[in-house]
DNA sequence: CTGTTAGCGCGTTCAA
DNA sequence: TTGAACGCGCTAACAG
């Protein structure tokens, strides 16, 4: 199993100098007279040498990797986040380990002790724990003993009593532009589906849903807020279970935008048209929500922004400087086809 | 920025043994006394050391870690496969490099030189040049020299003049289910839409297509059979140049779900129904293809089973072990609503 | 401008 | 069963 390396040695060798030279053409850091650089460069093409970034990062201590913990690579909220996240990471030098946690805290352990060993620079939660609303101590107590080493960074996310930068959309104000907006259509009777009490983005989203209904004078019937999942298979659900009422709202807030997908199928499939019948909105802006007929009228998580300014901020905490401790990113609405004007 | 890491020295001196002690109850490969191996993990467990694993891969010339190579985590056949494949390659020991080239020629340099650098164990390609047809010398040579020192597994590529392991779809026996399905729905004028010539799985599919078409006697329509892309929006393209024709196929075999999308987006738009007016077939079945109305039939590229096989071809390699060049991992016809018989 | 040397943290000899 | 010492590949510090 033994590879034989070329090492700095093998270079300097062949070259008539000492590895100490090699090491300087390599690195650029002092000068080095052109005539011996050409004969080194030219051993180094010769076996297409390449610097062994394990030694280097065992003597300077840091290994220029963060690493990306998430629940689902497949889901498209993460995928886009990743993508934009891991694009600026590269442009300042950083190569990105994916752990893919699949909702598994065991896994999420697994990883994140990994991550430790692997000498990482710092970590990017972009979700899992940092979801639940309330945090159980074990995980706290885990994921700040991480910390003490390694500047982490939340998406999205919190972890009560644990003190880590944040970085997260406003999904406050982004709810209420669709209650404003639904309202403005005339609707009064307004429903929230999707999501799973005691994650905090549901929770989020719900609270600011009944303030805002509350603001605008409207009753919250609570047949029409509730939720089990974050999924399309779970939109279905809930909006085949809406059909049993005697009274459905006009229109509906769904938690995110796959719920909203799962609504409108079944909704559609049981002879509603939306918007028509029903207005239907949802959140994040994934790449579906412009496709999926009739186009999805929702909140625009600003992945460019999200992602760069977590990997910025990550940034900043790896090389000591100042950083915000939390940084709320703007949403906007995004007018599609979903919904309509109510009129009688 | 220098942080003061814990070492086994640190460990050692405090549990008043030799660092070599400390070395044995981590790795567990020599015997040592239940009493002094006590005193050990106690001091572990008081100081939360973790073992650097820079340290050891420098020893060991292995760093347990893989890189993946692929255009854009945020498709969702890419998303899928990463996930499968990552999860399967993390019960093997291998933590994954995520490199998302974004289609640039640039990035994918790059990486590579970054993975080498950083000492991966393997390199699985899920995309990017290896889907040229024709494979750019200087890209070739690039690809030789890292694969003299590191495994590499191509999934669905190939490059010309590089003999690399390759783990690939059956896409023939797959676009051969497809017309073989349209045909028995009475389908014979059919058109193949999407793609992009010169890339290789635009071509094995264009070209296994036509040698069905002439198989069941039917003849190609070459105004049917053209494509810019493999997105949405380049299948609304396609589709939208598809209604300006005086004589339209009765069905479509798209390249990929994408595409499938735009073009029943499209020509839903423009008043056609699919399946009733025209058939849609597409091809990978991502999520979105049962959910996308009607459900769209199309060929399902095994995600498990072609994840799972990369890894175990790379980690064989890794090994030293033997492993097949090539293996085919056979597809599935799913059938759903977007066709239908042609009844005249 | 260049060479020598030490040490990053670990595991593996070889002795004891 | 345990310890001392070396070396993995590299760079920084110090000489020259």
């Amino acid at each position: 199993m033994k590879k034989e390396n070329i090492t700095i040695y093998d270079i300097a060798k062949e070259a008539n100098v000492s590895p100490a030279t090699v090491s300087r053409v390599l690195t650029g850091n002092a000068k080095v007279r052109p005539q011996t650089m050409r004969k080194i460069v030219d051993v180094i093409e010769k076996y297409n040498f390449r610097p062994n970034s394990l030694a280097r990062s065992l003597l300077h201590k840091q290994s220029k990797t963060i690493g990306f913990i998430l629940p689902d690579i497949n889901h498209p909220f993460f995928s886009t986040l990743v993508q934009k996240s891991e694009a600026h990471a590269l442009e300042l030098g950083y190569t990105s380990f994916l752990c893919n946690t699949m909702n598994s805290s065991e896994n999420e352990s697994k990883y994140l002790q990994s991550l430790v060993e692997k000498q990482v620079d710092g970590i990017i939660y972009l979700g899992g724990r940092i979801n639940d609303t309330d945090t159980e101590q074990k995980y706290a107590d885990e994921m700040k003993k991480v910390m003490e080493r390694i500047p982490v960074v939340f998406v999205n996310g919190q972890m009560t009593g644990v003190d880590a930068h944040i970085v997260r959309t406003d999904e406050e104000s982004g709810i209420e532009k669709l209650v404003e907006l639904l309202v403005n259509l005339n609707h009064k009777k307004i429903g929230f589906l999707g999501g799973i009490e005691g994650i905090s983005s549901t929770d989020v989203k719900t609270n600011t849903f009944v303030k805002m209904m509350n603001n605008k004078g409207l009753d919250v019937n609570k047949d029409w807020v509730f939720g089990n999942g974050f999924s399309i298979e779970s939109g279905e659900e809930v909006a085949a279970q809406l059909l049993y009422l005697k009274e459905r709202p006009t229109a509906v807030i769904c938690v995110n935008d796959f719920v909203a997908i799962g609504v409108i199928k079944v909704l559609t499939k049981f002879g509603l048209k939306v918007p028509d019948d029903v207005s239907v909105v949802g959140f994040d802006d994934i790449y579906l929500a412009e496709h999926f007929p009739p186009g999805i009228t929702t909140v625009s998580q600003n992945y460019d922004l999200l992602g760069e300014t977590a990997i910025n901020v990550l940034a900043d905490l790896i090389n000591e400087r100042d950083a915000e401790r939390e940084t709320v990113v703007p949403t906007s609405l995004i007018l599609r086809d979903s919904c309509k004007l109510l009129s009688e």
